[in-house]
DNA sequence: GACACGATCTGT
DNA sequence: CAGATCGTGTCG
């Protein structure tokens, strides 16, 4: 009976299992809308809720970092479903990604946004609500870096939950966008975000 | 080795 | 709109 209870509790979140992350890239981009990203480091939890986000897909897209195959940075990471795929970006910002699937073309899904997660004050694990609009930002407010690449999503210190009860939360309304800050395949519709939210990198775009 | 480049952000 | 800043990939 108690045993029973505890598990309910334990389960209030879900951690997003490795058949999530298996699957269309695009889907999965539009699907971790609205979860919770959680990075858990000396006994502090930071979490907050994902709005934004961009699929690339692997070896079928100029603008992803398999374009031209795999390299060092690139293996052993793509293709491997839930890991972490962290990159430094003009020399001072990581971005955040989720690996996807493990056929060809491959793919990721950078988290461009996050924002606060509303609380009732119900739970006390004494989590930090963290704010921050742009995949540089998030990842300094996180405190995650290029070391975090490689990580796995679905066990290790960073992870990406099912909010304890996604049906009462407000849902998300998903919007479709051209990705932000390409040289390559800009006509490419693959940013997704939820208009609903006040927290999404950049506004009026295409 | 050397060099060019970038899925960004800030300050002017 | 220029500049910061550095890991990575490419070329020699």
């Amino acid at each position: 009976m108690m045993q029973e209870l505890v598990v309910v509790v334990r389960h209030r979140h879900r951690v997003l299992e490795r058949e999530f992350y298996n699957r269309d890239t695009s889907l999965v981009a539009k699907e971790l809308i609205g979860k919770w990203l959680v990075h858990k480091e000396n006994g502090s939890i930071l979490r907050a809720r994902i709005v934004e986000t961009e699929a690339y897909l692997g070896l079928s897209d100029p603008a992803s970092h398999l374009a031209s195959g795999f390299t060092k940075r690139t293996s052993n990471i793509w293709g491997h479903p839930g890991k972490a795929y962290v990159f430094l970006c003009y020399g001072i910002h990581a971005c955040l990604n989720a690996i996807t699937v493990d056929w060809e073309p491959y793919g990721c899904v950078l988290i461009r946004a996050v924002e606060p997660i509303e609380t009732d004050g119900s739970e006390d694990y004494g989590e930090i609500i963290v704010r921050s609009d742009g995949p540089g930002r998030l990842t300094r407010a996180f405190g995650i870096d290029i070391g975090h690449s490689g990580k796995d999503l679905t066990k290790d210190c960073i992870q990406i939950w099912t909010p304890k009860d996604e049906s009462i939360e407000s849902p998300p309304r998903i919007e479709t966008t051209t990705r932000i800050g390409i040289s390559k395949a800009k006509d490419m519709r693959l940013r997704y975000y939820d208009s609903n939210s006040a927290h999404v990198s950049k506004r009026s775009q295409v």
